[in-house]
DNA sequence: AGCCTTTGACCAGCG
DNA sequence: TCGCTGGTCAAAGGC
């Protein structure tokens, strides 16, 4: 036993929390894609199925902190981080002029200036879960990534719940350790099976069941340094559609290797729904922290919206 | 003191 | 029934 990291799960995976902030709406583009993909009955999602038709064009997915673009294929090898990042800010703005780039601006500029990165991210998109609050039922989520390249969160259970890690299993042959997380709270049975490669990377996170509490968003900022209260109001304002968004966000932010290395593909699969992905408001934080990162580290969150079958 | 991680053991499902 | 695999339990220990 090995006991030790303890005491708000920190331990495991080192580098500081990384809070999350802003707040904004998903462009039409996205909502489309989020209307229906996700199985809100009751049978787990399918594993990610091709590319659907409206990624074959141009989708920009607009967030708070990670501002992107699903690029077609072809045209995503030769972008430099400068070229990714120059093209996101170019579409934010057109879409939205009131839009501010924030981590793809700060860290992806960060390392254009040293050498070109790895924009495969941007090859796929994690899919945004946020209309999926609407979902009551049972739920559970997926993020999965690719197995040539993967993500890595800080805190896998940093998604504004708190969590305790109650079991890990070395599974596939001991080639991908799994840990798994319960949800802390009181009556909320919801679990999260956290699957990561040998070099620690996660590749797959699944969640199970759905919250039957509010996210404690407050003490999760406190841990994270503190928030300003204004995000229960944002919380509030955006209703439970919010809640995903900044789950969400909390994963774009969490690609982010502690060494700045960017990580892969995200693939999202949502189950029954999910509350889980669910986030109130850990935009601001989020904005703060991506700035606050000047190490090398950088992030780039592919999100691929992943329909669910039928 | 409370909460958390770690880790071996236990249990259930499946071929 | 047996073996494998995956999920969970619970004791030990750290923060």
């Amino acid at each position: 036993p090995g006991g030790g990291g303890g005491g708000g799960g920190s331990g495991l995976w080192g580098p500081p929390p990384m809070p999350s902030g802003g707040g904004a709406q998903f462009p039409a583009a996205v909502e489309s894609l989020l209307d229906g993909p996700f199985d809100g009955g009751g049978g787990w999602l399918l594993p990610p199925p091709p590319p659907p038709p409206p990624l074959s064009g141009t989708v920009l997915l607009r967030y708070p902190q990670c501002d992107f673009e699903i690029f077609p294929e072809q045209d995503l090898a030769p972008l430099t981080a400068q070229e990714v990042h120059s093209k996101c800010i170019t579409i934010s703005q057109a879409e939205n002029p009131s839009f501010i780039p924030l981590a793809t601006s700060s860290l992806i500029s960060r390392h254009a200036n040293s050498s070109s990165v790895n924009v495969t991210p941007l090859q796929e998109m994690l899919t945004l879960p946020s209309q999926i609050s609407n979902v009551n039922t049972e739920s559970s989520g997926v993020l999965q990534g690719l197995p040539t390249s993967s993500i890595v969160l800080d805190r896998p259970a940093d998604d504004g719940y708190n969590w305790r890690k109650y079991g890990q299993k070395a599974v596939k042959g001991g080639e991908y350790p799994k840990s798994y997380y319960k949800c802390t709270h009181l009556n909320c049975l919801v679990r999260k099976n956290v699957e990561h490669s040998a070099d620690g990377r996660i590749v797959q996170i699944i969640y199970r069941g759905q919250h039957t509490h509010e996210r404690p968003s407050k003490r999760r900022f406190k841990d994270c340094g503190g928030l300003p209260d204004d995000l229960d109001d944002f919380s509030g304002n955006m209703g439970t559609s919010v809640r995903t968004q900044s789950d969400y966000e909390d994963y774009c932010r969490k690609p982010i290797l502690p060494n700045g290395t960017m990580v892969g593909p995200l693939v999202e699969k949502m189950e029954d729904g999910d509350d889980q992905l669910s986030g109130s408001s850990d935009n601001q934080e989020e904005r703060d922290d991506e700035v606050r990162i000047d190490d090398g580290s950088a992030g780039d969150v592919n999100e691929r919206n992943v329909p669910a079958p039928g």
